[in-house]
DNA sequence: TATTGTTATACTCTATAACTATA
DNA sequence: TATAGTTATAGAGTATAACAATA
């Protein structure tokens, strides 16, 4: 066993069993996200937003509206304006105007951005691909499908609150 | 089926399964974190950060050093001591000096940290609680065991890679 | 009136690096 | 020399709220 205390030291074991399981699945996406990050930073010199705002675009080929973005990434409207500025800068992406619609703006990679957003995921792949492929492939299915079942209560949950 | 778009849209059909996992994870974990921090900050006017801190010292009765406070919740030195500063001047922890170290300084709560603290605990139990009852026994016992495993093999990595 | 996006503001968290004091 | 903690700084990300233009 390798000595890291970590976040889920901080479970007690009379602790309740969900508790528990939110502390693990806590301290497992804090060290995948924490190792993508970083590496974000050191290889591209970019932020998990700005990946994820590039993502979103890329799955979209006739663009986005930066209202759809706001809803996707469940931010802000003006967290949006301030990423796509930033991007914007480094033309990676464009704002365009729709025609019947003079409020809204549409988001789209420019050719230099689908480049870079090409090479980034790819690395991206591995990274993932490296932290997961170690699995055996009955966990990884157990993973995916209670996770599916995870989401769902939670995503109803809220949607009972509001 | 609800329509909530979000994160895990980002992944397509053709992505590699560790890829689509991974994506699913980091939905469901945000979901998740976002709802507690946002009750932490309605009911408690408060943080994950400083509620973590919170949960490491009680589960340390003898207190904790501040190195071992960053150790564990993965964050520098400097971190440690902006959110105990707060803390501190909210009378819920009280840094104590050592006998045979003049340098450490070791952390605890104060009665009154661990009276709020108690509060919050209880009710965070309850929010988790809420959110992962709704499943399956074995849907829960399965991603137990699957995050698991998968720490086991990004912590090793990490040991690995540095 | 409601919606889309922008701007201004403030705050938390984070890391890096230089520093003090002790070991 | 190394370690424990502090300070200073800078930057990212976030939300809130007021705002302009348009629907």
């Amino acid at each position: 066993m390798i000595d890291a205390p970590d976040l889920e030291t901080r479970a007690a074991p009379e602790d309740h069993h969900a508790l528990r399981l939110w502390l693990r699945l806590l301290t497992c996406c804090n060290l995948i996200e924490g190792e993508i990050r970083g590496r974000l930073r050191l290889d591209f010199d970019t932020t998990l937003p700005r990946f994820d705002l590039m993502a979103q675009l890329q799955r979209a080929p006739k663009g986005m509206k930066m209202g759809e973005l706001s809803r996707r990434m469940m931010v802000t409207n003006g967290n949006i304006t301030g990423i796509t500025d930033q991007l914007e800068k480094e033309g990676l992406v464009v704002r365009t105007k729709v025609e019947n619609d003079r409020r809204s703006s549409v988001l789209k990679l420019t050719p230099q951005g689908r480049k870079v957003f090409a090479r980034m995921a790819r690395a991206h792949e591995n990274w993932v691909k490296g932290m997961f492929d170690g699995l055996p492939e009955d966990s990884r299915d157990a993973l995916f499908k209670g996770l599916g079942e995870l989401k769902l209560q939670v995503v109803s949950r809220r949607a009972e609150d509001k």
